[in-house]
DNA sequence: CTTGGAATGTCAACAAAGCTGACGTATTGT
DNA sequence: ACAATACGTCAGCTTTGTTGACATTCCAAG
């Protein structure tokens, strides 16, 4: 269903024919593989898996943020992050400490440990990121994170705006 | 929107700051969820994953693969991948016919009804796919494609270019 | 012609990580 | 007092990946 695409832009519209976006397809199929191929070495040395990295990563993201935060952002549910969240507390990288304002929360913060493993894992996902921006050079990384935010649904799009925020 | 962060610098390094980096992992992580999300649902309802749309769209792609290429580009095992082609078979979905020149080998095609399927899963990601290039522009486009490319393994690269020769 | 190795398939067992549903407990807000 | 919220947990199921062992079929080299 690629309408005929008005010409009138020269080549802007043009370049959106299935072939085009076939290969936009794959591209991210295969980088995401590469994406997550290094950290994912360190992870199975040490027992870990993905769903271990993503609530490392988004922990030491948001030092202190609660469960049902963490919970929104990561998309999966309570019982899902609870196992992985038990494994890293019973190991002793993440600290769950009870609410002062709401006793009901668990604020979560990662430990001198903890803080080491994520260091490990994004220094070996920022190397590769590094690589890979070097090498298409600034313009390309622009309009790399256009294409992904443009990508997110619209929820998601917002934990992605906000984490933004506090970083920039 | 992601405009604030653009790399207004002259040449170069100074926008590889880890802040930066760490705001590409979480793009491509945020924005992966949503690029898988469309076709996730559709495949729901047919009792399939995302295995299975995997191998549907390579099969399509390069109709009379064999398993073993099919096992290089998915870089899966050949049980696990076996198990999806088994059920895609048994469906009616895909066929599996001895190779006239190599009768070790399987070659795979799609069936009718394997590529209506196949048709509504790629229409429905390259919807997404496409309103995300039309809201990025041709340059984002191409910048990001540039960075996709540049982050996958040196082996998958190829296997990406060996696809992008055929079709482009 | 025999035989070694490659390509494929199958069986079994297991793990990671997602899911639903149900239930319990503590805490908070109305 | 009561309902809602936040969290944890038990139980069971699914998909998709993994190893390892073993059979079959077939090509090709000796």
């Amino acid at each position: 269903m690629s309408d005929g695409s008005r010409p009138q832009m020269g080549q802007s519209l043009l370049f959106l024919t299935d072939e085009q976006l076939r290969k936009g397809i794959e591209a991210m199929f295969f980088a995401y593989r590469g994406f997550t191929a290094d950290p994912d070495r360190i992870l199975a040395d040490k027992g870990y898996g993905r769903a271990h990295h993503r609530a490392i990563h988004f922990i030491n993201r948001s030092p202190g943020t609660t469960v049902n935060n963490l919970l929104a952002i990561l998309g999966v549910t309570k019982q899902s992050l609870n196992r992985v969240l038990r494994s890293l507390i019973e190991d002793g990288l993440v600290t769950s400490t009870v609410g002062k304002k709401d006793k009901r929360e668990r604020h979560l913060r990662l430990t001198a440990e903890g803080a080491t493993l994520e260091r490990a894992l994004s220094d070996a996902q920022r190397d590769r990121m590094r690589v890979a921006y070097r090498a298409a050079g600034p313009a390309a990384v622009a309009g790399f994170r256009q294409v992904l935010e443009a990508m997110m649904d619209d929820e998601t799009r917002h934990h992605y705006a906000a984490m933004k925020d506090k970083a920039e």
